[in-house]
DNA sequence: TAAGATTAGTTATGCGCATAATGTTATGCG
DNA sequence: CGCATAACATTATGCGCATAACTAATCTTA
């Protein structure tokens, strides 16, 4: 492997990292929202209310990170908890009115945002891309069982 | 723009993020290294000893990142800092021999990372993939006089 | 059914990167 | 020249996300 290709790539995963979550927070903050929170109010929206740990499946972060980001969601009326029916351990997340009226303001500015990101673009390589970055993504993916150089596991998932 | 697309773009990226960062601090954790400072090794090993200021630019990050970066590369010993001749504000920053000696392990790693974060990827997409990111990253640049939607700006550079 | 292992969630802590405010040196202009 | 302004660097602080350590509930199984 080409060190200058891989440091093209490397580098440019890293910026884009950078300056695509500085937009969104950006964008986010006239809303009082901070990076992160979009995503959750937006899988909530998406699915339906779920529990943290299915959550933190979704979202592809810790349950840490969970906790803290629907404290802060409930806190400022966006999402309510209750208790799990049947698993006195777990907690029900569901957004509140409130919560489901922000999102819709979230989705106007994620269109823009992906507008705005692909512009300049040939609309098919335009279309490839979240297919492509997907890959890219379960490729280099640590939590799940460790899928092998981008060919689809067998079928053996427990 | 359609929803569904815009979503699935962002969150495309943000997963990119996370994981791909998560599986750089693995890859760099035996080294002794934290994410972001191979960043700044690499600038080094490419464009020779320069000032935070002008590594602020080239990392893309910001001046007082820059600060926290030095100051902890220079207490592992891969760098140094001495006074710029002629401006007695700033302070160069270059490799040291155990840095640049570090430097050639961080590259093998880089090319590790590239191999496996474009695994299964056609030939093509995977050469066109890095100048794709760039165009995404100057589209949603904020740092930068802000180049407006993906064309190229009228040289009024100032 | 009682004991060990697993799972949901939380708290504590650490790192990277950001912004705001500060001190110091350079510079451009009346 | 002298003064205002800009640029380099730093400190203080805050947020997102991570890991480690812990509690409480659930599942497994002998």
């Amino acid at each position: 492997m080409d060190f200058a290709y891989a440091d093209a790539l490397n580098q440019a995963i890293r910026l884009l990292s950078l300056r695509h979550r500085a937009r969104a927070a950006a964008l986010l903050e006239p809303l009082g929202l901070h990076t992160g929170q979009e995503a959750l109010l937006l899988e909530l929206d998406r699915t339906g209310p779920m529990i943290q740990a299915q959550l933190s499946e979704a979202l592809g972060c810790e349950p840490p990170s969970v906790t803290l980001m629907t404290r802060k969601l409930e806190a400022s009326g966006h999402v309510r908890r209750a208790p799990a029916p049947g698993d006195k351990r777990a907690s029900v997340v569901e957004l509140t009115d409130r919560g489901r009226a922000l999102t819709q303001q979230v989705k106007g500015l994620w269109c823009e945002l992906a507008e705005e990101t692909v512009a300049g673009l040939p609309a098919d390589t335009a279309a490839a891309l979240p297919g492509i970055l997907m890959i890219l993504t379960g490729n280099v993916d640590t939590r799940r069982p460790r899928r092998r150089q981008g060919q689809t596991i067998d079928r053996g998932e427990l």
